[in-house]
DNA sequence: CATTTTTCTTCACCAATGGTGAATAGTCAT
DNA sequence: ATGACTATTCACCATTGGTGAAGAAAAATG
C-alpha cells in the first residue's frame, strides 16, 4: 500500500461521501479507491468506514483518524510549497512539439497565463501531428494524443484519456436520419481524420459485443477542427474525441447518435527523455500540463 | 516515489548525518537511498541536501522542509497510535509453526513480553524444522529459515536476513591450525547441519570469484543449536548462521575464520496464507517478528 | 413488489515501480 | 600515494498498485 496515496483516497471518500464519487474525483477506478481503503483499514487494524453498496458512515476511529490525517495532509502540502521561493524557479527556452487540434482545443487558452506565472521561461512551441523524434529534433517535451502509443525509451506520462463520439449537425440527422446502429453508418457519408487509427472502419461496443463497420465519404482530412468544421456546415458524421466537439454538443450545433456504443479512447501522453533530471521548466510544464488536461 | 518513504529517509539522513548511516538504519541499500533523496527533489524542484561522497550538509531548503515534514511524521505516527483503543484488538488462539533454533535463539526471549502485551492472545508455538503445510495443518503463520524459498501460493514476507559464518573453538584453532583459504577446509573437521541447503560442500565468495569445496567431518546433526555446543566444544568448524553465534564470538569462546570470503545468506520469512484478512492476531505477530528480527 | 440502477468488492492480470548488486567516481584519512 | 568509505548510476527483477470485468448488494424507480 501507497500510505499517501491511501491517506488522501481516504480523505476523499470522506469528503465526498462515497467510493464513487471520490475515485471520479481522483481518476482512480472504483476497484482501486476499494482497495486502498481496504489496506489502509487492515494496516490500521480498525474499520473506518461502515458502508454498504449505496450509503457510508464514518466510524467513530474514521471520524478521529479523518481529522486527523486531514491536518497531516495540508501541512505535508503546504510543506512542500513553502519551498516555493527556494525553487529553481523555470527558465530558458522550452522547446515543446504538440499535436495542433488538442493543443488549439485544449491548452492554448491557458498558455499565455502559464508563461505569466514563469516569467523567466520562453516557449517554443510546434504544433505538429508527426510524431516527431524528441532527441534528435531537440525538443524537451512532447505531446502525444493517440490511441495507442509506440513502444519508446523516451518516458511516456499519461495526462488524460478522453472518448470518441460520433456526432453530426441537426440539418445532416434531419435530412438523412439518425442512425439507429454502427450499421447503419454504411449509408451515411462519414468525415475522415486520416491520421487517426480508425481512417476506414470505425469499431464499437457494447455489453462485450464488438463490432467494426467500414465507413466512408467524400472528405478526408488531416485536421480534427476541419473535421469539426464540415460537422458543423452538416456535411456528414464523424467520429471526433468529444473534447474537440464539447461546447457544439452543449450549444446545439452538433448531436451525438450511437451513444449507447463505446469507441475507442483517445490518450494523450506527455513524452519526455528522461525520469531523472527533469529541469524545472520541464517539471513545470508537466504540472501546467496535467492541471489543464485532467478536467477535460 | 513512495513519498513518505521518501520523507522517512530524508529526515533519517538528516538525523543521522549520512546517506550511508541512514541506510543502515533503515534496512535500504545505499542506492536506495539516494534514489529516494534525488527523486524527492526532483518532485520538489529544489535541492534539500549539498553532499560529497563523506560530507553533507543541508541547503536553506532542505532545512527548512526538514523541519515541516518531522513535525508531518510524528503527527502521522501520532494519528495512527491514536487508533489504537479503538482497533480490534489481537484475541484467541495463535497458531505458529517456527524453526527450532532461530525461534530459540531469537524469538524465545521476546516472546513472553509479546504475550504480556496482548492479553485475550494464546499462542500455540510448534518449534519444528519442517516445511509444514500451513492451510492442512491449521497454522495461522509459519516462519521460515532458509536460504531458498520454494515457490507457493502463500505470501511470504521477508522478516530478515543474516549471513553465514564459518568458525572454530579457539582451542581447535590452536590445535588444527588455521585455514587460510576455502581449500584448506578439506583438511579440518567440519561440523554438518543436515537441514541446511549446504551439507556436503560451502559455497564461498570474494572479489567475484566463486568457490565450492567439498567438506566433511564425523558430526552430522540436524540442531543448530547442537552445532553450536559442538563448536564450542571443540569439536571442528562449521558453517552456522551468525545470529546463532553472535554472543560467543563476542565473548571469545568461538573465533570467526575465513572472514574475508563471503557464503549463503539465511532468509527469515514469515508465511501466512492471505495478504488480505490478516487478522488482527496476525498482523500483531508480523509486526512483532518485524521488531525483533529487523536489529538481528 | 419487481426491476433497474448504482455502488462496493473481489480477482486475475499486467504495467509500473522501487530496491538491489555491481561498478564507478570522488573524497577524506592515513 | 594509497586505502577505505561514501554517494551515484544503471540494468535488472520481484513486488506493487491500478484496472476491467464480474458479481453481490442496496437503494431508487415505476
Amino acid at each position: 500500500m501507497d500510505r499517501l496515496t491511501a491517506l488522501t483516497v481516504f480523505r476523499h471518500v470522506v469528503e465526498l461521501g462515497s467510493f464513487a464519487a471520490a475515485a471520479r474525483h481522483l481518476n482512480l477506478s472504483p476497484a482501486a479507491v476499494s482497495k486502498n481503503i481496504g489496506e489502509l483499514e487492515a494496516h490500521l487494524a480498525v474499520r473506518l468506514i461502515n458502508r454498504t453498496t449505496r450509503r457510508m458512515s464514518l466510524t467513530e476511529a474514521g471520524t478521529l483518524y479523518y481529522r486527523q490525517i486531514a491536518r497531516v495532509l495540508d501541512e505535508l502540502e503546504e510543506a512542500d510549497s513553502s519551498l516555493g521561493p527556494l525553487q529553481e524557479s523555470p527558465r530558458g527556452l522550452l522547446r515543446v512539439s504538440a499535436p495542433l487540434t488538442l493543443t488549439l482545443v485544449c491548452l492554448s487558452p491557458a498558455l499565455p497565463g502559464f508563461l505569466s506565472r514563469h516569467p523567466d521561461l520562453t516557449l517554443d512551441l510546434r504544433l505538429d501531428d508527426r510524431r516527431v523524434n524528441i532527441v534528435e529534433e531537440g525538443f524537451d517535451i512532447a505531446i502525444r494524443a493517440s490511441d495507442r502509443l509506440e513502444d519508446s525509451s523516451l518516458v511516456a506520462r499519461k495526462l488524460t484519456t478522453t472518448a470518441h463520439v460520433v456526432c453530426a449537425a441537426p440539418a445532416y440527422l434531419e435530412r438523412h436520419g439518425r442512425p439507429r446502429s454502427p450499421e447503419d453508418l454504411r449509408q451515411h457519408s462519414c468525415i475522415q481524420f486520416t491520421l487517426s487509427g480508425h481512417v476506414d472502419d470505425w469499431t464499437f461496443s457494447r455489453r462485450g459485443q464488438t463490432v467494426r463497420v467500414p465507413i466512408e465519404g467524400r472528405y478526408r482530412v488531416t485536421s480534427s477542427l476541419a473535421v469539426r468544421d464540415a460537422l458543423r456546415a452538416g456535411f456528414g458524421l464523424s467520429l471526433i474525441p468529444l473534447a474537440y466537439v464539447r461546447d457544439d454538443l452543449e450549444a446545439g450545433r452538433l448531436e451525438r447518435v450511437l451513444e449507447e456504443w463505446s469507441t475507442v479512447d483517445l490518450s494523450v501522453y506527455a513524452v519526455y527523455p528522461s525520469r531523472r533530471h527533469v529541469v524545472p521548466k520541464v517539471r513545470a510544464f508537466l504540472d501546467f500540463l496535467v492541471a489543464e488536461l485532467e478536467t477535460t
